[in-house]
DNA sequence: ACTTTTGTCAACCAAACGGTTAAACAAAAC
DNA sequence: GTTTTGTTTAACCGTTTGGTTGACAAAAGT
């Protein structure tokens, strides 16, 4: 095995134990064993747990991120925004469900590490969002709302039924499958029930 | 000081410590400092690290989960119902504000300790609130929607400002005091919000 | 009064942990 | 074909961890 695909195939275990067990709860021996290889490798590739943790955590972030900044730039009619990322994001997190629930975690745990993982200027972009809101509710096509609160409605009912999984699915009596049912169901459904409380009529 | 007062004062150190760096980020020296006593103190009162994390998580679902079945089972118009929830919810969290970030990482961790920590019989009184939602919308009162949905979307906005309050102050640039103010007007907004949306007019 | 129980502590322990070392091994480079 | 460079391993190390022990004192029970 070539070192690339070995530092890889380090990554990718490292991803799984870090995303279930967080960076606490994860051993450096069950990496490795998970990766079929020497612990002393884990060091010889990435110093410390705590740099073979940070390239797992900035790498959910680069997963998670992009889609987020697409809601807030690009230029497009509010409500295909609204439904294009519920949609999308819903899908993109069915694919990586242990992530919002890892970097939750992780970053109430230690909030610093946000500041050294960029997310910098979402400022600027965001002021382009409130202007499109402000104006749609001037001209009376939707509602009254300050966009902050639009903004986490909309992730809020995204990505909290991941997070909250085993909660809901005891509250609500769901099995794996029916849950995953529900899940599909928000993708759509989500951006209906944001649109119809936004719409005037 | 009292033996009663030193298992209250150990587990009060322990809620602290726990909840801010879960399991198994939690030191006992740690608590046992916080507390002003001896580490073999813990032991004494609680025989494990176990234990005690036990005792402090069956505590957090007991603050959390009664105002949850409040909303499925008080008798009650629905819109009253979620004007009650959202203010109700949100102040609570205000006053425990690490808990649900901490239930939620370690339901994942272990989605088994909700099966020993009761939460049993959510689904008869959730029958009475579909029966509720389903006459309201056959009589045309509401739009259509999903029991399931309506509660996951109520829940979410409400729970997920908390969970995610690194995330949201970095992309909305809000210092503490904004971000306290945020979460402030969503007591009555995110009730307004769902019920904009079940409103047919 | 004295015996037993309960509460508290400093010191200790074995196991597990992240990390290191030195040597073996393999692949290039010369 | 030898040297050099990069990769992999088993064994090891110091520290930290949850948990235990035994001594001891303050109550509680008799």
């Amino acid at each position: 095995m070539s070192n690339q695909d070995t530092e890889q195939n380090i990554l990718n275990a490292a991803t799984a134990i870090f995303q279930s067990k967080g960076m606490d709860g994860a051993r450096m021996q069950e990496i490795a064993d998970k990766a079929k290889i020497n612990k002393a490798m884990l060091h010889y590739y990435y110093r410390s747990k705590q740099k073979l943790f940070e390239a797992v955590f900035k790498t959910a972030i680069s997963i998670m991120a992009p889609k987020l900044r697409e809601i807030i730039e690009k230029e497009e009619p509010l409500f295909d925004k609204i439904r294009h990322f519920t949609n999308g994001y819903i899908s993109l997190i069915n694919k990586h469900s242990y992530i919002p629930t890892f970097i939750v975690h992780e970053l109430n745990r230690n909030p610093h590490i946000l500041q050294d993982v960029f997310i910098k200027q979402f400022g600027d972009s965001f002021d382009k969002m409130k202007v499109q809101i402000n104006e749609m509710v001037e001209k009376g096509q939707i509602r009254s709302i300050e966009p902050e609160h639009l903004i986490m409605n909309v992730v809020a009912m995204s990505i909290f039924p991941f997070v909250a999984k085993p909660i809901f699915k005891s509250v609500l009596q769901k099995d794996d499958k029916e849950y995953q049912e529900l899940l599909d169901e928000r993708k759509t459904h989500v951006a209906d029930f944001v649109i119809n409380s936004l719409k005037i009529k």
